[in-house]
DNA sequence: TTGTTAGTTAAACAGTGTTTAATAATTTAA
DNA sequence: TTAAATTATTAAACACTGTTTAACTAACAA
């Protein structure tokens, strides 16, 4: 076997254990999460999870960062709307909602740090303290755009986007975490969340 | 030593349980809580635990109750507005917030089942299941009277009731997570929110 | 004093993440 | 092909977790 087999058999194995965290994550939460779930269901010993990552952490965080990369993806594939910056800041906001909702496990360990404080902090420190992220900043420069084209008054654009992604992310959770809602009930919250949100953020004080 | 001096006895050790098991939590937060922990503090065996409380889930869940109330104490010491129901409903939420921010790792385990899924389940089977929680009732019953007085177009109480605790929820989080925000900060981020929200519920559709 | 009860604990069990040292497998070098 | 070196894998242990069992001690009542 030459050497990028070999390579390629290692990240096979790195993929397979993920594969199997996100299958368990699934099923039992970041929280229901353990080496040995892992192990046991791959057949190999306990120890060998610490050939493929530096410890646990390193695998959730890994998972973590791919939930990251989704959700990025999806409010990116919005396209451009000069004229209505309004309508693609909701749209922004439903692909955003949407994406969130199809990985609740992950959202929540995201958002949450669903084990332990470390891992938003470090993301965070990597990327530069203070450095607004990537959605933060579409968001910003969206709330701009509406801003110059006259669809809100004036404001802190930056201020206003971290109300609407907080006021959001608490709708999300909620939704997660009360899991017997109807569709229909889903449907209701989320329009009525941005008929406020939107109607709120036009009104002129 | 009389049957009720050792009731109050007993008593104590329960209190004193509950009392290091919250210094714990302000400390390390609900996950940073462990049976060991507590009993070292006290000089005790992990053993005695169980003499006074049926498990650990059962101490997380006294103080949980406990920040239930204080809530709920603090959203009801205010005082009836009849002729402004909307700036009662802001002085509420501004109450919840501040509360909240008050016990944060109590206000986390409350709301996102901070230690396993059961406590919030079980919590609202003791109350019937879907019945309306005295909060939520609090808010459907400001809301209807501002909608009776005029101060916001007619609405389902109950739906706009839900956004605007999510969204509060939602700030409450984040606030609670990001640790290093400036009061002042807090203080515009709490203001623009209610700005938002409050314009939002009043534009007629 | 005896018997009963309540309070308390040592020890163990099953589970967690992780480390260490030894072993098995495989690739490289001679 | 054989020997050396490297890599992959694991058994066993450590230090934690929550919890249970059986034993023990202390205090009370008869």
């Amino acid at each position: 076997m030459g050497r990028k087999r070999q390579l390629q058999k290692q990240e096979e194995i790195r993929n397979e254990i993920l594969e199997v965290a996100r299958s368990i994550i699934a099923k039992d939460g970041v929280r229901g999460l353990s080496i040995r779930k892992i192990t046991n269901a791959m057949d190999y010993s306990p120890a060998i999870i610490y050939h493929y990552f530096k410890d646990k952490g390193e695998i959730i965080e890994t998972l973590v960062n791919e939930g990251y990369g989704r959700i990025l993806a999806a409010v990116r594939s919005v396209k451009r709307n000069e004229d209505e910056p309004d309508t693609e800041l909701r749209e922004v906001f439903t692909n955003y909602i949407k994406q969130a909702l199809a990985i609740p496990e992950e959202y929540k360990a995201m958002m949450l740090n669903d084990e332990g404080a470390v891992l938003q902090k470090t993301a965070l420190l990597e990327r530069g303290i203070s450095r607004r992220s990537p959605t933060m900043q579409m968001l910003c420069d969206n709330i701009q755009r509406g801003i110059d084209k006259g669809c809100y008054p004036p404001c802190d654009p930056e201020l206003t986007a971290q109300i609407i992604w907080t006021a959001t992310f608490g709708l999300i959770i909620k939704l997660i975490i009360e899991k017997d809602i109807s569709s229909e009930q889903v449907e209701r919250l989320v329009d009525r969340h941005f008929e406020i949100l939107f109607s709120g953020i036009k009104v002129r004080s």
